[in-house]
DNA sequence: AGGGAAAGCGGACCGTGGTCCGATTACGTT
DNA sequence: AACGTAATCGGACCACGGTCCGCTTTCCCT
């Protein structure tokens, strides 16, 4: 179970740190206990939307279908998570801790304990299969364009991708170097080219890998 | 002067295409002539809107406020551009155009008459530029997501990299090649790195010219 | 246990995007 | 020039996201 926070805070993102651990969007933090009801209304609110969602789709989902679900004021789903983004990365964010564990301490080649060329060529793989998995999710939770890039999920993804290429013998711009690897499996990207465009998984993963392999070996 | 045509059809992006010509958003076609009132409600409205956009922002237009600057029936402002983002779209249009026309018959390196490697690495740069220079309006007019990666601009830029890189000695999947390309100087993500990130826009125009070196160049 | 104050609650309220349909106007035809 | 028709116009109307503020509940402290 969650505790609860207020709004989230688009907190900056940490560039440089390499640690495990990562809690993301709508983080509770310092502060006492929250009260009990608002645990109770919090888990009564994820629960009801998850319902939604479940028979009307994540793009139909409304907050007033959502407070009246959970027999909750309308007022009470805002201040628990904000906006309607909010409640849709609230709901998303059972799974993406489950990816974000999966290239931090999962087993390898994706996981520690692999060379980081390794890592690199797993990690596309494994964050394309997840972001279809959960396709509808990610692009209704998709942020308002200002937050997009600054959200803490990406900022994870990045400096993982930073650190990785750091230890290879890669020449480049290891900072652009991450956001352009991480562009190129953007979910609505992703998303035409499977769904609209019809591109097999293999092919992107071939992608992938030759991208990797691209940015990470010295130019001659 | 642009014609009228009702709701801008989202058509399919003709992918292998490699004429100079191509119209773009709200493009207006077959049928008969329009009639006079809505021609001239057109540019009332694009008048209204870009007086609008010029004191209030972007951000900041509501249709309401161009119904009633253009002195104008609220339903007449959705008839002629169909929804919020195709009268932004619109108003985009001339500036849209001007870098098509850049790129696809200006003057090399970035028109015709360069050789092809020359051409991509002129792109990025060019493309860059014009996009921070319009930045407040791509970023009001971003398409919903399900649109995003199907609009004519885009897939015009799409073939446009295709047939240069296939000029080239580039062995790579082409057709991924160029949406990783596109994807790394998406304007959301420009806006990030150079905004909030502050990165100078010479680090970005080096990045480009890294990444089409890479794509560009047989793997040894 | 009791009291006080902060946190939480709820639903009325507002602004905005988008739809609809009766009234109006322009255009081709006779 | 007059007419019929089809496209256009306009603003009332609806749905949804988000805010606000007076009332209620919970929790901490003595």
């Amino acid at each position: 179970m969650r505790m609860s926070g207020g709004i989230p805070p688009i907190g900056p993102t940490g560039d440089t740190l390499a640690g495990p651990v990562d809690l993301d969007v709508t983080a509770a933090d310092a502060g006492r206990r929250p009260r009990a009801d608002a645990v109770r209304n919090r888990a009564k609110l994820l629960d009801a939307a998850a319902r939604l969602v479940a028979d009307c789709g994540a793009a139909n989902l409304t907050m007033d279908a959502v407070a009246a679900e959970a027999e909750v004021g309308k007022g009470t789903v805002f201040r628990r998570f904000g906006d309607r983004n909010g409640l849709l990365l609230a709901l998303l964010d059972h799974e993406e801790q489950r990816i974000q564990e999966a290239f931090l301490s999962g087993p390898p080649p994706l996981g520690p304990g692999a060379p980081a060329i390794e890592r690199l060529r797993a990690f596309g793989p494994a964050v394309m299969r997840h972001e279809l998995d959960n396709m509808e999710l990610y692009l209704a939770a998709e942020p308002p364009v200002e937050r997009r890039c600054s959200v803490p999920a990406r900022g994870l993804r990045r400096a993982h991708l930073m650190i990785l290429l750091r230890q290879t013998e890669a020449t480049t711009d290891v900072e652009l170097a991450a956001e352009t690897l991480l562009a190129s499996i953007d979910t609505p990207l992703l998303h035409h080219l499977v769904e609209q465009r019809r591109f097999p998984l293999a092919r992107l993963e071939a992608g992938w890998q030759d991208l990797v392999t691209r940015l990470a070996t010295p130019l001659p």
